[in-house]
DNA sequence: ATGGAAATACTTTTT
DNA sequence: GTATTTCCAT
């Protein structure tokens, strides 16, 4: 989807990305009528037969079924164009839904350079974004403020944890982190808090901090992520005129990445293409297109759902399906690597991606020794390759399994001096400092924010102690007002000391400053700068000699210059306009668009090389680059340790793979490391049961083996022998289980050892580790132990094996815990 | 009320 | 190993 990298030869591979034939349309009405046909027709040049079919299609609901690379966006653009040549559909008339924010700028860019300024009509957006637009303009109808606080995944855990302490609950026993992710997930059900009491299986907790939490976002005017999509089906729902508006708006609607949507956002199309209005007098149903592929479904922990791809031909029984399987990204050999991978997923509908553009070169593969190597051979490579082959830094990739991961990768290009960046990990919006400084601003825009309000009324420290704060919201809950409107009133809080009560007064004087600012027509960006000036933030991180504050200061900086270039873009835009901005973007938004590779084409400067770009394999969807790394194929951490006992579970791990290995256009690389050091301590990892799925033909394997597994199988030394890891050597490949691709009841990993037959399996699993530990004790559910400070329990349940196992133990008065054995002082008894 | 030390949990993946 | 949280001393 994304093109990072159209500037790149790749011959003869790409007729899908020959320039377009369509001029774009003039502000010269007169013509227009008559082009018609002609702008119509000329969409479907340099379109295959069925991408043709799916632009063409009209009537009734349209699936495409678009495998990796088979050029969807193009497919979605010309369709979104053709709608708009042949005069069905208006610009204003379309909505268009993507899964990130770049995806969406990519797709109204694509359009406009099809149909020109009319694109700008066009509705383009997120799930997310698209909620908010229909909630800021209805908010009297949901009784929200227009300016509305959106609270993220931390700001909800925030306030469930308020939440919990209010009701008396041990916030040992319910953390916040699992209400969070159970309230989370009956919201993408649509489960609001009284059907959830009503429901028969209902946890009287769960309930009933779900009911309070709901009334906490309400009495703040907030809504978290959830609320975005649920409430705004509420309200279609519930305001049939309402809905009818966006009925009458929306006649053509098209859905990307149909794979990832939830119930709530299923649910939600229903309701804006009037499939649910069976009326007779209902608004003619909307034109819906939805473009998935069941095999990129990477989110289903986060309740995306499948079976709405799935099923679609079964929701709307006059839907018509149309397969793309033509891959123009990929080489052959890239794209049966990945066929046969994905294929040993039980119960998928059959699809195969295939090229004419030739073999091409074979899938390099690199058993290391650790992480450290394994990185010093991706540098290596990508060092080769510039040399050999003009690959540029900004056109290779490198993916992992965890964000963490990153970091031996980093270690080593900035020691070879590789030019990269890492996308994801701890994102720019999750900072402390960015998030205080949001928070102030959320707390100026919406009075009511209690979480953000709470959250900055001692920061920096101005002497509102725990008490203070404790006292403020005592008053507020007694006289059902929010703190902020309680802090208004702060002379009448009881149980407040009088220096209390000046600083509390300080604060609001603070606020009502800013506020003012804000109402007095104050842009974003001077806001902000009067709230790191005025609160004191800026000078507190200043005064600091702690290098991290420095970077803190930047961090800031970063964030007034963002301001300050959304004025620019968008000089109506108020505070809240700008905190819709900060509150929905994604890591994948932050991946350039054009200027990674760009600029060393010719005449530029010859430093322009781009950088290697680093992301974990779920930020990599819907990318691109010529060459691939996919690194860590070890069973444990790819697929990661928490999914190996679950089917479900590893059929998407395995889509994760068929993800990574689709993202490479020429060259793909794939590596383990045969110890990986994890939570401070070295473990042993066996291959990765995916890599037996790729083709022996199709790998070129640089390294076979780990010197440790040589040496394991008999091999006479270090390093030397080629019957270690030459060819015939019993490399990676398991005879024992090839046919097993579940892999479901067997235990979760073996030593290599054990499956080369030589030498006996050692007794402790991971004492190859350099660092010889204590032996982890041996348990099995229902067993008991004792812990150095839990006292007496028994084993409930236990995941993983061997030095990463942890084992879950009910501890009587204090509650069950989830101990990583080889860290936990336990013993059994 | 605050700051520092010590304990402790943590690692999937994110709109 | 790291970031956060908790506890204790001031």
């Amino acid at each position: 989807m994304t093109t990072l990298f159209d500037d790149l030869p790749l011959r003869g591979l790409d007729p899908a990305r020959l320039p377009t034939a369509v001029p774009p349309r003039t502000d010269d009405d007169s013509g227009w009528q008559a082009d018609r046909a002609a702008r119509a027709d000329a969409l479907l040049e340099g379109l295959n037969p069925p991408q043709r079919e799916a632009v063409l299609h009209h009537g009734s609901p349209l699936l495409i079924v678009a495998g990796a690379g088979s050029g969807k966006t193009r497919v979605l653009t010309h369709r979104i164009a053709h709608q708009l040549a042949t005069g069905r559909v208006r610009p204003s008339e379309v909505l268009a839904i993507t899964f990130t924010n770049k995806a969406a700028a990519e797709m109204r860019e694509r359009v406009a350079d099809l149909v020109g300024s009319a694109a700008r009509a066009m509705w383009v957006s997120t799930f997310h974004s698209a909620c908010v637009r229909i909630l800021r303009r209805e908010h009297a109808a949901v009784g929200l403020r227009s300016s509305f606080s959106i609270y993220d995944a931390a700001d909800s855990q925030r306030l469930i944890t308020l939440v919990t302490r209010e009701l008396d609950l041990d916030t040992k026993k319910f953390p916040a982190k699992g209400l969070a992710s159970r309230i989370s997930a009956l919201k993408d059900e649509l489960v609001d808090p009284e059907a959830y009491a009503r429901s028969g299986d209902a946890d009287d907790v769960l309930a009933s901090v779900y009911a309070r939490y709901q009334d906490r976002l309400r009495q703040a005017s907030a809504v978290d992520f959830d609320d975005l999509i649920m409430r705004t089906v509420q309200l279609l729902q519930a305001h049939p005129g309402v809905a009818e508006h966006y009925r009458r708006r929306f006649r053509s609607i098209l859905v990307d990445e149909y794979q990832d949507t939830n119930h709530a956002q299923y649910v939600l199309v229903r309701e804006l293409t009037g499939h649910g209005d069976v009326r007779e007098d209902a608004v003619p149903r909307a034109e819906l297109t939805v473009v998935g592929d069941a095999d990129q479904s990477i989110y289903a922990f986060r309740g995306a759902t499948i079976r709405n791809i799935l099923e679609f031909e079964a929701d709307y029984p006059d839907a018509r399906t149309i397969l793309l399987e033509q891959n123009y990204r990929s080489t052959q050999t890239i794209l049966s690597a990945a066929n046969a991978v994905i294929s040993h997923n039980p119960g998928r509908k059959p699809k195969r991606l295939w090229t004419d553009a030739g073999a091409g070169a074979k899938i390099v593969g690199y058993v290391a020794d650790n992480e450290h190597e394994e990185a010093r051979f991706v540098a290596q490579e990508i060092d080769r390759l510039g040399d050999d082959d003009g690959v540029r830094p900004g056109d290779v990739a490198v993916f992992y399994r965890t964000n963490a991961q990153s970091r031996a990768l980093e270690e080593v290009l900035i020691r070879v001096g590789l030019p990269y960046k890492v996308v994801g990990g701890t994102r720019f919006y999750e900072r402390r400092e960015i998030k205080d400084a949001v928070a102030y601003l959320r707390a100026i825009a919406n009075p009511d924010d209690d979480v953000n309000l709470r959250r900055v009324l001692n920061v920096p420290k101005r002497g509102i102690g725990d008490r203070s704060e404790a006292m403020l919201a005592a008053f507020a809950e007694r006289e059902r007002i929010s703190v902020g409107a309680a802090l208004e009133r702060v002379e009448e809080a009881p149980g407040i000391g009088s220096r209390g009560v000046t600083q509390l007064q300080g604060f609001r004087e603070l606020m009502t400053g800013l506020r003012e600012l804000a109402a007095g027509g104050a842009g974003p960006a001077e806001v902000l700068g009067a709230v790191l000036d005025r609160t004191g933030y800026l000078a507190e991180l200043r005064a600091s000699d702690d290098p991290q504050d420095a970077s803190r200061v930047e961090n800031l900086a970063e964030l007034h210059a963002v301001a300050t270039e959304f004025e620019q873009a968008e000089p109506d835009g108020d505070l809240a306009d700008f905190l819709e901005r900060v509150s929905l973007v994604a890591d994948a938004d932050q991946i350039p668009a054009e200027d990674v590779a760009d600029g060393a084409a010719e005449g530029g400067p010859r430093e322009d090389q781009g950088v290697v770009t680093l992301m974990t394999l779920h930020t990599a969807k819907g990318l691109e680059f010529p060459v691939v790394f996919v690194t860590g194929w070890e069973d444990g951490t790819f697929p990661h340790m928490r999914s190996l006992a679950d089917p479900d579970q590893l059929a998407e791990e395995r889509r994760l793979a068929y993800v990574g290995l689709t993202r490479a256009r020429r060259r793909l690389y794939i590596s383990r490391a045969a110890v990986r050091t994890a939570w401070g301590a070295p473990n042993e990892f066996p291959a990765s049961r995916f890599l037996a799925d790729v083709p022996d033909e199709l790998v070129d394997w640089r390294r076979r083996e780990s010197s440790m597994a040589a040496l394991r199988a008999g091999g006479s030394g270090w390093g030397g022998g080629a019957s270690a890891w030459g060819r015939g050597g019993g490399g990676y490949r398991r005879d024992d289980d090839g046919g097993s691709v579940i892999g479901s009841g067997r235990p979760p990993r073996r030593a290599d050892a054990d499956r080369s037959g030589g030498t006996p399996p050692r007794t402790a699993r991971g004492s190859s580790s350099p660092k010889a530990s204590a032996p982890i004790p041996t348990l099995a559910v229902g067993d008991r132990v004792t812990h150095d400070s839990y006292g007496m329990g028994r084993v409930v349940a236990l995941e993983g094996s061997g030095p990463n196992a942890v084992a879950k133990v009910e501890f009587g008065t204090h509650g069950t815990k989830r101990l990583l054995l080889r860290y936990s002082p336990v013993t059994k008894l």
